[in-house]
DNA sequence: GTTCGTGCAAACGGTTTGCAACAAT
DNA sequence: ATTGTTGCAAACCGTTTGCACGAAC
């Protein structure tokens, strides 16, 4: 995976593990989760790296890290703009495309300076669906 | 304070400390704020009785737990629908009121039952205001 | 040789849990 | 008697940090 170096990133050894583990997984992951996925394929990566290494991809724009279930952080490789629906049943987390709800196109807020947004919509995934 | 009989909750004396503190509290505390401030107050109450104490209010829709922050749950006693921005100055949460922004009425998803749903917007408090 | 990356273990902070005592019904 | 509530401390879980070794420049 060179998209590392496109983000400034040395790809060394255990990132490029984490990558493979990492990208590619819509399942929002914790950091956590990951660092089981990469243990499992690749003994020898520690957990302190695994962790900074997700968060040096945050830093370098290739995810973002979202606070929606109390606790653990989880990680998005969708850089794109786009809404997040966390199921009240399971707690999974789906990704909702930004052309699915219509918006304003802009929020303006008269103390605020705004930055980003997005939904959270909170829900359940229909059975069978 | 006996809103706490009208959620079903018995008006113990802890109980009533935490919702002194809690209630017209609209700093979006965590339970370890809460708790900081009971202690201060009343210095009898434990923290296990502070976090039980918040989660039932959460349970009886005194209150609503949020993650909108990574590590620490936040408690809202605004039950009524609002917006939330997180200043990525501060760390702060801000309520932004319902009607500050034009929504869809509601949020249809074809493979989802909709619940519920709020704006997280990132942003900055401008300062001064 | 100075910086950067890594593994390991320990520390950390917030939250939950187990348990014994006690109050309410 | 049974249930609900409390305080205390310990356990727990995800995350961060300190440190020493090694690789890259």
């Amino acid at each position: 995976m060179e998209l590392l170096k496109t983000g400034g990133i040395r790809p060394t050894l255990p990132r490029l593990a984490v990558a493979a583990k990492f990208f590619g997984n819509f399942n929002h992951p914790s950091a956590e989760d990951v660092w089981a996925l990469v243990k499992a394929a690749y003994p020898g990566v520690s957990r302190a790296t695994v962790y900074n290494t997700l968060e040096l991809f945050a830093q370098k724009g290739l995810a973002r890290r979202r606070a929606l279930k109390g606790g653990r952080a989880v990680y998005d490789p969708v850089t794109e703009r786009h809404h997040h629906l966390v199921d009240q049943a399971t707690g999974r987390i789906y990704d909702i495309p930004w052309a699915a709800v219509r918006l304003p196109g802009n929020i303006a807020l008269p103390d605020f300076e705004v930055e980003d947004y997005h939904l959270v919509i909170l829900g359940r995934k229909k059975r069978g669906k």
